[in-house]
DNA sequence: ATTGTTTTCGCAACCGTTTGCTATTGAAAA
DNA sequence: TTTTCAATAGCAAACGGTTGCGAAAACAAT
């Protein structure tokens, strides 16, 4: 069957095409009487405007694109859904970019939203990613851009994150008025801007509290898991620091195969997204890297740029609110 | 800036359009010196085409509709990422809409991708949807659709998801070999066909084996852990099988609660999509409900609809191979 | 009766590409 | 020299809407 048109309803009437367009949207120049037979046919044929030629003719695509490196890792999931929900409550839609950590793919991703004529952009930039030139036509046309989670320094574009540092202060800080004094930071890739703000607050924490520490640097659960074992054995912590679920998620294992109990031997502090630690035997205090609101903080602001016609390049930091959820008795989300 | 168009480049070098948009495409009706020099003043105008007039003139978006409940819950992040890998590689773009167990949402979802000429549409029903007529838009229109995972049996369209009352049985051997005798099985909500699709095999199953069962009906995590709970301490069972993720992370809290041991108090097995049980202390053993290949799989399908133009409403039901992880002691996660 | 003002609707250009057909060449074949 | 035929490039319609402007008719004011 073929799809009914703005021609066909004014071909079955015997008006315009423009008389249609502006029936369909109420538009006072048509007479009360016409306008409502148009509506009633327009309902009767199950008349659907082709959003291709709207999206042509205005010049306006209501498409936002999201690249992100992976969908599947820890965080990502929550980013998309918070995301998703803000930019269809706004009527625009989402064109979802896959990236696997891969500089190439992400400027291929990019060359797709430019020639879908996206009206803005959310990207988590890959670990690879060390420049931002790729993002130059689409700056060049002005379509707003956010930097989401995982960011780089030299630009001018908006950002949306959590203050790393601060949030790795706080964890510290936890630890501390427990009462570790040997802590262990467990931290990811150290080429990473997110690494190293995280670093940079646990080495500002613990000179505060004059804590005595270790860093292990790890790529991946398994790795942490191993080197925070020989770790654990020449250190002899009271508290570990877990920068992320993947380094988490390969220190618990750690801990435990040592025969060491948390909190009692060992008190274990992670920075997450939140379901890791509420999984695990025992439930872990956590700050929570909400990757929910981070997507729904993020799209928001895109979407308030948009309606505003604002500068598209403002160069704006914008700190996603953090809050510690201590949480090493009670499993507070299955209530 | 302005986006650069044929007709710009075709103005600049004194030519039609037409012969710009062959140039460029390489059409042999255009002379070898001609084509490169238009090729050559693309390139360094950084010429992208407008997809929004391709698709226009074309008819047709290259876009795959992908409406699913919930982007967040365990299993749909591998499916999104399965379904974009495909989908990417075959030049296809993906828009993600979620319906967020709503079926009016849905139906809008549906209208939206009706409106934007999707190519085609892979949809996971909400719980609450019943019939298809939703669909019928799309279907008027010839548009490939297939049914992905949550499905409902009174139709005629495509569908991809595990073979849920074999998979079941599948479990429930695994637990009887291994010298079970009685049995509590969780199930989610009992109106879904998944539901009773696994039901049925674990009746199946337990009458095979002859077990003693007992069956246990829970919205959710937190609801199968105090059913559960309630369920253990009256009926003793050795064995467990949980239906899902959301009934696992319930049913294993529960069983530690009572101070049983798994396995050596109670076996656990589930159908999962994998990472709850390798995380769980200790890790569960699986049938694995792999959204990443269930994702793939139904891409696959749909674009093979598209290339091969075959009938877009086959029927067809497709089962994703399913294989038993045993996972009693081991953490291959860590591996 | 004439002029002015609304109301209601049509005309046609436009958004950026694609594509069937035609027109203009120059060279090879007759 | 005339005919034939490639090779090459242009013309214009089409895809399905939107929108500025003008036209006709209806009504009000003078």
């Amino acid at each position: 069957m073929k799809r009914i048109t703005l021609k066909d309803l004014a071909g079955l009437l015997g008006v315009n095409t423009s008389t249609v367009s502006r029936a369909l949207k109420d538009h006072p120049d048509i007479g009360v009487e016409l306008r409502e037979k148009i509506k009633r046919l327009a309902k009767d044929l199950n008349y659907h405007p082709n959003m291709m030629a709207v999206q042509l003719r205005k010049q306006k695509s209501n498409l936002i694109g999201l690249i992100i490196p992976d969908a599947i890792m820890f965080f990502f999931p929550s980013v998309i859904k918070g995301i998703s929900e803000v930019i269809q409550k706004n009527n625009y839609k989402l064109l979802v970019l896959q990236s696997g950590e891969n500089l190439e793919q992400e400027e291929e991703n990019v060359r797709i939203c430019f020639e879908n004529g996206v009206d803005g952009l959310l990207i988590t930039l890959t670990n690879q990613t060390h420049s931002l030139n790729h993002l130059n036509d689409l700056r060049d046309m002005n379509i707003p851009i956010i930097l989401v989670d995982k960011i780089i320094e030299e630009n001018s574009y908006d950002k949306v994150f959590i203050d790393d540092q601060n949030a790795t202060e706080i964890c510290i800080n936890h630890l501390a008025v427990t009462g570790c004094r040997r802590i262990i930071g467990v931290f990811g890739n150290e080429n990473l801007r997110m690494t190293k703000s995280r670093l940079d607050g646990f080495t500002v924490a613990a000179q505060k509290y004059q804590l005595t520490t270790e860093i292990v640097h790890a790529d991946g659960t398994f790795e942490a898991m191993k080197k925070l074992s020989q770790s654990i054995l020449k250190f002899k912590p009271d508290g570990i620091f877990a920068m992320s679920d993947e380094t988490l998620a390969g220190a618990v294992p750690a801990i435990k195969k040592l025969g060491l109990k948390i909190p009692q031997d060992c008190s274990v502090v992670a920075i997450s997204d939140g379901f890791l630690p509420q999984i695990l035997d025992p439930t872990i205090t956590f700050l929570h890297h909400d990757g929910l609101e981070l997507g729904r903080l993020a799209a928001k602001h895109l979407i308030s740029k948009l309606q505003n016609k604002e500068n598209p390049y403002s160069n704006q930091t914008i700190h996603l609110p953090v809050n510690l959820e201590i949480n090493d008795s009670t499993k507070p989300w299955l209530k």
